[in-house]
DNA sequence: AGTCGATTACTCGTCTACGAATATACGTGT
DNA sequence: ACACGTATATTCGTAGACGAGTAATCGACT
């Protein structure tokens, strides 16, 4: 199904689209990607790097097309794109955009275990994280149009756009949730309540417990 | 910050949630998730399961409370949670739902070497993730009323109705996007076009892609 | 002219995740 | 009674991810 990629890191793709430029040595790769905020969307891991450059020169994607020494400096390898690493660009990203991957964020597993707490502390813990996603939204809002503002097309941002929309996604469907707690409409609170006071489960979770949850 | 977990893999959360009702070896563990359908939430890496439920008892979060041998079969260690693991579950939980994680999701990567594709393949790609998105919603929703009916109460069913929340806000963003790319309103497309056909990057851009996009 | 801290640039070793292989028991049709 | 597929249960090897460490240069201030 999903073509296993040579190097499947994604630090790999960003590799690619920076060296597609033009030649750079590692430590430029990095810089580039910090100064386009790459950073921010994929947090960069410096140990990756190397790694991950090592690998696609091993897989043809990349080629040292020489060394280049200044002053001092220990001496650095400069790599260049291959077309076999072109190739691999274009496949990855229309991979990528077609087909929508299964992925578990973590906030995900969280609720998968909420019945951990109780109601009135997920409430609390609800409404820290609502705290957290406005002010997200705010900030990225803020620095998106910031850059739209200098004159960045869109097409380079589509991706910070996206970031936003989940994020306010996201923030809607919690706020919707919280409203079925805080005002006692979700169905069960009581019983999870009841559980929580007295340890008691009530016996419709109970069976369930022992059973699965969702088949399928 | 985020604290850092003694075990950090999240399949360790879903250990230790399963070994909570009762002590049970490990490969009753992966058929409790597997009927539970936690495989879909997460899918279980076999591998992985073994070495995670031995770095839990090295960090005392789980401890072996005895063998148990049937038949001729290989003995099984049983795992109990211990006090240790029954803290890390609740404070686990606690900070899934309270902190917002940056993560980031592979279709953002995508995005954000969208440029790499002709706007026409661009198009075409939303169209077919689009396909893939509805065919998703569509059997969750199904899955979940199933389920639902079968009794089981929503507190067990929220992360699912998360899952279902979010690929309906990714597919009305794709929507959105698309309407702007196929009626022509999508800011600099004519730009983006031209690229691909002459390999001209409009000068806007070159500037642009010599510094950096997303500064901030 | 010496020191301090930041930046540049990279290496190394550890730890983890996971695929794939393995092996035995069980049930069921012939 | 045996052959074969399926479920049970686990081990192991390896590739990859990443933190932390190293070392040189540069600029600024003293």
């Amino acid at each position: 199904m999903v073509k296993k990629r040579k190097v499947g890191n994604l630090l790999a793709l960003a590799v690619l689209a920076t060296v597609y430029t033009r030649p750079m040595h590692r430590y430029e790769m990095a810089s580039v990607m910090r100064a386009r905020g790459k950073d921010q969307d994929m947090d960069i891991k410096w140990g990756s790097l190397y790694t991950v450059v090592q690998n696609m020169e091993r897989h043809g994607l990349l080629e040292a097309i020489g060394t280049n020494r200044e002053g001092a400096r220990p001496e650095r390898t400069i790599y260049a794109i291959t077309e076999a690493g072109k190739r691999e660009l274009v496949d990855w990203t229309r991979e990528l955009i077609s087909a929508p991957r299964r992925e578990h964020p973590s906030f995900a597993a969280g609720l998968s275990v909420l019945a951990t707490l109780s109601p009135q502390e997920a409430i609390a813990l609800f409404q820290e994280r609502l705290g957290h996603l406005d002010e997200s939204i705010r900030a990225q809002r803020a620095a998106l149009a910031e850059v739209a503002d200098d004159g960045v097309p869109r097409l380079f941002l589509v991706e910070n756009e996206y970031g936003v929309a989940m994020l306010e996604a996201e923030a809607a469907w919690v706020r919707s949730l919280l409203d079925e707690l805080t005002s006692g409409t979700f169905p069960g609170l009581a019983g999870w309540q009841a559980w929580h006071e007295t340890g008691a489960m009530p016996e419709e979770m109970a069976e369930i417990a022992e059973r699965g949850t969702t088949p399928d």
